[in-house]
DNA sequence: CTTACGAAGGGGAAAAACCCTTTTTTGGTA
DNA sequence: TACCAAAAAAGGGTTTTTCCCCTTCGTAAG
């Protein structure tokens, strides 16, 4: 029996582009096409649904592919991700093969590669490319993994990535400038980083601050 | 006779998806794709190879979308050049049409619009949506357009979107820390703004870095 | 010959960064 | 309930960086 896909992107464009490069596929069949995550929980509902693979776009309105991945691994632990997206920087991918992706395929992957992916996925349980495995390597390695801001450091965060200074933030979080000041420097410490700017780049990059 | 299109896209998938669905309409045809700005300009030296369209990406790798379409403008001003990207941020919009770009498209346009752009820009020779006409009104009111840095300056900006100190920055652009601070304290007053995280936002804001 | 720009610099005040210590709050549990 | 441990909050002091003035000099363009 063939294996089931689902595709998950919001570009209309992309998804059915891919839908029908899978479709051509004799191993496997498309289940589905789905716009975002949100769409393709409400589909999960039905056990007739649920795919053996979900092709998941990082980036999407409603609900973005790491969280629905996330809530995938959780409760449809059986389905395998695989993260397709456009280029992102290493912290998504990373992101998303910590909620649970089997692989990360670059959206503009010939049909061999994609074939390939489709695959390994089903034989062996992930796709992992010399470029992902590095990554996971240096994450495990690199204790940096650990964005484990507390909730007052993240509040501090969104001040911090302003025009403010310390003083100003301290006075907003109704707290002692010696107070922020220790927020900062403890994020310092966990994150590795020297002054403010590598504050707003971080918040930035994880998606703490929208520019 | 039909009206000739090239694509230019370096994601081979959506250049094919959106070669294809042009290739549907009766009233146009495709010339040939393009991976990059650099690949189309080369083609261009064949007289007969120069379509009445191009569907232009803004980010490519080797010569991006802005470039091409300046280059186009000036050498081809006979080819109606449509921007088409995934979703950038309003200033890298408005610079391809200031670059002479006749419109722009979002990648996962329907085919109905695609066509009902196509054939606007044919006819009136350019396609503006409300949310186009609405940024380049505002561009034009709006005085902040004015992002008249300094070549040099702009330089600097990149650098100060890090964890480099002056000192830092200075020893990389081989100038003394004080040209560097004097660069600094001339955006300070042009933009308004108090500190560094200031000319980070800006820098970010204004797609000068990417972060 | 003026204007403008790039490059370089001085000095002082403010802010940020980097130490390390103390008090208060809070949550779990023996 | 009393106690411990951990987190939150605050403080003190020093060094470095940043900010904000204002000046000079050469050179290229108008």
């Amino acid at each position: 029996m063939k294996n089931s896909i689902v595709v998950v992107d919001d570009h209309t464009l992309l998804l059915q582009a891919i839908g029908g490069m899978v479709k051509d596929f004799k191993e496997f069949e498309v289940n589905y096409l789905c716009k975002n995550g949100q769409e393709l929980l409400d589909k999960l509902k039905n056990p007739a649904n649920i795919p053996d693979i979900v092709l998941m776009d990082i980036n999407m309105p409603v609900l973005d592919g790491i969280e629905t991945t996330e809530i995938l691994s959780r409760e449809y632990p059986q389905i395998k991700v695989l993260a397709l997206s456009v280029e992102e920087n290493e912290d998504t991918i990373l992101k998303m093969l910590r909620a649970g992706a089997k692989g990360y395929l670059m959206k503009d992957t010939k049909r061999s590669i994609l074939k390939e992916a489709l695959l390994q996925v089903v034989e062996k349980g992930y796709y992992h490319t010399n470029t992902v495995s590095k990554l996971l390597v240096n994450s495990l390695s690199n204790q940096t993994d650990d964005i484990c801001l507390k909730e007052r450091e993240k509040e501090f965060l969104q001040h911090a990535c302003t025009e403010m200074t310390y003083k100003e933030i301290a006075d907003k979080m109704f707290l002692s400038p010696k107070t922020v000041e220790g927020y900062r420097d403890s994020i310092y410490e966990k994150l590795n980083i020297r002054n403010r700017i590598g504050l707003v780049l971080f918040a930035i990059r994880n998606g703490l601050f929208k520019p």
